[in-house]
DNA sequence: AACATAGGCAACCGCGCTATG
DNA sequence: GCATAGCGCGGTTGCCTATGT
């Protein structure tokens, strides 16, 4: 049986709370050799651990840009949104707060909706088919299916002030190196109301959020064919690789906008951001309907 | 004041994925 | 192709504190 977390299999391994002297040497050791693997960290640094729970301690508590304390309203409604599109993955709505970790908006999502469904118990929110949306069964089990979870339809608490749905992806791939040089950066890149709200975007990868007036099986399709863009980050265009991945990223984002004119959108944003704020990208201060969002990176 | 209960949070567990040999 | 190890993720536990009775 293959030695499930041999790791944790030694006998003297502490466990529970970490002391503040544990968290220094683990501080200390981390802050001047790094850390390339986990399970040796715990015998270099002196710690009574597992290689997972320093990990873990690292990157939930002690990793220096880590933010804490309370919720922002702003990074609340973000957390609320994100959640409506892709459910439980807390890894991924954590990518898109910068300092927040998966743990912490995961415990405060628990304790938020337990709130909000004891609230909620008396006025049920409005069922599916309350809302405008027209859609079939069918046709949110692809989606379901498609997009490997089961997740609300975000009528009621999306960014966007209207009663559309709205659908945000990623590409797969990060992109901040091949964007670095791209002209791109240079259209008018939308998020109203994150401008509004003055939160910085600040995701892994280039991001597009659509909303719409129908739903969306068609861009699940898109979505389903892009293909990988495989640069390693930090490539710029002229060097190996940059007009490749930039050629299937401007094919992706043409595939985008066709459909997106197809579908009669009511609006779609589309934003970029840049690991470790390379690229500090303006939202404007109003969003960009179809009709002036500019087709050609 | 003493006890019970609930909530918030840090940490752990187990699974699945990936890399390596 | 198989075995193994490490890591990351999401679900879950359990401790501590605040609040209620």
């Amino acid at each position: 049986m293959m030695g499930h977390h041999s790791c944790c299999n030694q006998q003297k391994v502490k466990r529970g709370l970490w002391s503040p002297e544990e968290d220094e040497k683990l501080i200390r050791f981390i802050t001047t050799h790094g850390y390339g693997c986990w399970s040796e960290v715990p015998e270099k640094a002196g710690l009574q651990r597992c290689g997972k729970s320093c990990r873990l301690r690292w990157i939930n508590y002690l990793r220096p840009d880590i933010r804490r304390g309370r919720f922002t309203p702003e990074e609340e409604k973000l957390i609320i949104s994100l959640h409506g599109v892709v459910g439980n993955r807390w890894a991924h709505i954590a990518s898109h707060l910068p300092g927040r970790t998966d743990n912490e908006i995961k415990n405060y999502w628990n304790s938020w909706i337990k709130k909000k469904i004891r609230k909620s118990t008396s006025a049920p929110p409005p069922s599916i088919e309350t809302s405008h949306i027209n859609y079939g069964s069918n046709q949110l089990e692809l989606v379901n299916q498609n997009l490997g979870t089961t997740r609300a339809i975000p009528t009621q608490e999306t960014l966007f002030s209207s009663q559309a749905p709205l659908f945000m992806f990623d590409t797969i791939t990060p992109l901040d190196g091949v964007l670095q040089d791209s002209p791109h950066l240079n259209t008018e890149t939308s998020w109203n109301t994150l401008n509004q709200l003055q939160v910085q975007p600040f995701l892994p990868s280039t991001s597009f959020a659509v909303e719409t007036n129908n739903y969306l099986p068609p861009l699940i399709d898109i979505m389903e064919n892009m293909v990988p863009i495989e640069v390693q980050s930090g490539t710029r265009l002229e060097e190996e690789g940059g007009e490749i991945a930039m050629e299937r990223l401007r094919r992706q984002q043409q595939e985008l906008n066709e459909w997106v004119e197809s579908q009669q959108c009511s609006n779609f944003v589309m934003w970029d951001n840049i690991i470790e704020g390379q690229i500090g990208v303006e939202a404007p201060s109003s969003s960009t309907t179809l009709s002036s969002f500019p087709s050609a990176l």
